[in-house]
DNA sequence: CGCGAATGTAATATGATATAACTTCGCGGT
DNA sequence: ACCGCGAAGTTATATCATATTACATTCGCG
């Protein structure tokens, strides 16, 4: 006898798709709670599934998460590509850093998944996950519009992606709100945009003379 | 035969001084797999004591993490007060920041602990953890060997502290070593220090002008 | 000395991860 | 059409960590 008859129409015993419901509902607990909040268990309730069902489609909880990791590395991508590819009075490159800063404190729970959890130290170099990373790097390289002098463009990247991370966790932490309320996170994101362009147009022209 | 006894009796009912045992045990702990992998009861089981022990000490996992989040803060102000104050050919703002990178990545699971988990969010305004946080600000503030001028100071050591943060998480994830495998991290780093001391002279002397 | 507070233990409830062994269902080959 | 195999679920269970409760021991102070 079949135990129960679901609310799906045609086939009870079956999802359908539960590995991506499961990676769909991971982002929405990340969302609220952050990487530590997501529970196999609370997971496979949610989505009226029994407790070891997520199981055949993940290794463990990690392989989960990892996977959930580079879907919000998708979704991060396109949502900044509409972004920079739509014109603008503001440069690429202050879009790309404003929109990264806001999604970092609206969701900060997927913010800390993509950027400040295991995860991504654990990714394997062709791994889904590292490839999406990756892409996302592709497009800030983009969002710099410079000149293509390869080295230097990366490490201009580079180093706004790093004062951008530094600025949305140490916002996320309290730690800004107290120390400088008068300045707006905002203008301290577009001073670094702005002292990013002067370096890096510095940083060619020199490189310039020197050829 | 408890592992240390603090007071003076050789009593193996009492430990002596678990809560503070309990402190650098997870710290330890925390520096080999991070913030994640401290276990109440593993921590109990090292130190000799019943499980439950701990549980007269913290009131749980996260007030645990908290003071031992704390005790690093102060263990890392220690060492930099001690970097910055002895003489060196270097500048201190840039033995500060490399010292940070240095500490963010040989002991990065207690760096993670400190700059990259939830605890210090959920850190009250007077609490043990947000003083040992001040502190350590304070100390850059310090190391910038700055004319006094506030506001401009602070949003510099901002700005630097945000940088170093940044290219630590990503130095740690594997993100710099492919991307930039010519430059290395020191070189960054002093990248960042020397922009920072560039833009906070200009904007020091654009302030003067402007009164 | 003796009593209360601090500190430890034993026992237990709860809930999560993960595995094992069994069941159901879709689907492709003959 | 059928069979059977593998993918996707299920129940049952082992293990382990957190946290609470009730009880035991020791410290230190009057």
């Amino acid at each position: 006898m079949p135990p129960r008859l679901a609310r799906k129409a045609l086939n009870a015993y079956h999802h359908g798709d539960l590995r991506d419901a499961l990676v769909q509902a991971a982002l929405h607990e990340v969302e609220l709670g952050g990487p530590e909040a997501i529970s196999i268990s609370a997971l496979a309730k949610k989505l009226g599934v029994s407790q070891p069902a997520p199981y055949k489609h993940f290794a463990d909880r990690e392989t989960l998460l990892t996977a959930a990791t580079a879907e919000a590395f998708r979704q991060f991508s396109a949502m900044m590509r509409a972004a920079i590819e739509k014109p603008s009075k503001q440069s690429k490159l202050s879009r790309f850093a404003q929109l990264t800063l806001d999604f970092g404190l609206r969701r900060n729970g997927v913010y800390r998944l993509m950027f400040a959890s295991r995860t991504m130290a654990c990714a394997a170099k062709g791994s889904e996950l590292h490839t999406a990373a990756m892409e996302t790097f592709e497009l800030l390289l983009e969002a710099l519009e410079a000149p293509a002098v390869g080295l230097l463009r990366e490490r201009s990247a580079l180093k706004i992606w790093a004062s951008l991370h530094g600025v949305v966790m140490l916002a996320e932490q309290g730690l800004l709100t107290g120390q400088v309320a008068h300045v707006s996170r905002e203008e301290l994101v577009e001073d670094i945009v702005a002292e990013t362009k002067l370096a890096l147009s510095v940083a060619i022209e020199a490189a310039d003379k020197a050829r």
